[in-house]
DNA sequence: TGTACATCAGTGAACGCGCGTTCACTGATGTAC
DNA sequence: TGTACATCAGTGAACGCGCGTTCACTGATGTAC
């Protein structure tokens, strides 16, 4: 009954075990959230013993944070297919895809950012990741402002300011306090370029933008 | 043993449960997160028999209900409590308050706005009260509105900006992802101001504002 | 003022559950010679 | 190419735990007359 999905093995050796749980641990999230994701339950239904798992993951958190890294490298990759050809528009569409992805994925979102199940500075590849995928947002309002578009304020303070801006959104949609993207198509967008064109831009001042 | 705090009372009735035990999940909440808050714990430490609880909660769930609300009544009192005669300055000061607020009680802040232990829609009184305390927010910009300090443009879209943006700084520094208030006293400062003079604030036109 | 009685707020015991994790182990795999 | 052996990836059993909730109950309280 085990080898039902790998017919060909007659070794209980399962070979694919860690990719398995983690992906079957996404898919839990994802249904039920992270308070659903269990050992046990997950090492059920893949077929396999329990303690099995203690081979490849340390313990229940440490796969929690699994799922949470590859999270943020899914949602920096997003965030890296971006067009930067305009300064502009890139700051406002890395601002939609970003709340697209929490809408999409909520649960998921929910454990990256809910601080209750995996708080900062535990797991450093997590902390990293996050980095990292905050790093393209930063990068992205650098360059806009390195070409004039956005005003000549400290960096972290505009990064701050949007980060909490497209957060904030994400999370007040997903958690039902604002209408949601099906309700309101167009509220992401409305709230991002009212941020954008408003708080951050600087009107004062001719930019050098390319884009038309 | 049990009558330890009421030693005049001889009877085994308590008389002040639902409020003990309100309170005390409050302070479990407040050191150790919700998940921690549990009938039988609650129960065991006020010296009363755990099914007791339910003479006066149906269920877990609803005893948090019970405390998400007291949390958004505070949090709506503190609102209500900012200086509103000065459109700008309300406004400012609103954020600040709604900042601080979720610094002082992130556990709490979790609680109500987490979306994983109680979704909307369960429990009436929750959004309810979660609406009221919004409706200050909202009552503000749109004074603000009137007085023609803020851009002419939908009010539920600028308080979804609004809101978003200071929800989004609360979650991002309660969870570490953005320096702490003690790290960076001015950086909620900072944000709400760029907000509010960026995007909401009517610059073009001159206002009625009657402050100074 | 006294009493019968309904209601209320507790009780202890129990149900049934699932969890994370450790233990000593066994069988499979890979490697050095 | 064959073999001894270390290592690896599983196993079943068990520990110890706490949880929410229901049950039939008892003793206290409040009320109608």
């Amino acid at each position: 009954m085990p080898g039902k999905s790998t017919p060909l093995k007659t070794t209980y050796h399962h070979g694919d075990l860690p990719q398995q749980a983690h992906q079957l641990a996404l898919e839990t999230l994802r249904e039920h959230g992270d308070s659903a994701i269990s050992l046990r339950a997950l090492a059920k239904q893949i077929g396999v013993s329990a303690p099995a798992l203690y081979r490849h993951f340390i313990d229940r958190e440490s796969l929690l944070a699994e799922v949470a890294v590859t999270g943020f490298e899914s949602l920096r990759e997003r965030l890296l297919a971006v067009d930067q050809s305009s300064p502009r528009l890139a700051l406002v569409d890395i601002g939609l895809v970003y709340v697209s992805f929490a809408q999409e994925e909520p649960n998921l979102y929910r454990l990256m950012f809910g601080g209750r199940v995996l708080p900062r500075g535990v797991h450093p590849r997590l902390d990293m990741a996050g980095k990292n995928a905050f790093q393209v947002l930063e990068d992205t309002i650098a360059r806009a402002q390195q070409v004039g578009y956005v005003k000549p304020i400290p960096l972290s303070l505009m990064t701050a300011a949007a980060w909490s801006m497209v957060h904030g959104l994400a999370q007040l949609t997903i958690d039902g306090h604002l209408p949601s993207a099906k309700a309101e198509p167009h509220l992401a967008e409305g709230v991002v370029t009212l941020l954008l064109d408003g708080s951050l831009a600087n009107n004062e001042q001719q930019h050098k933008d390319t884009s038309s």
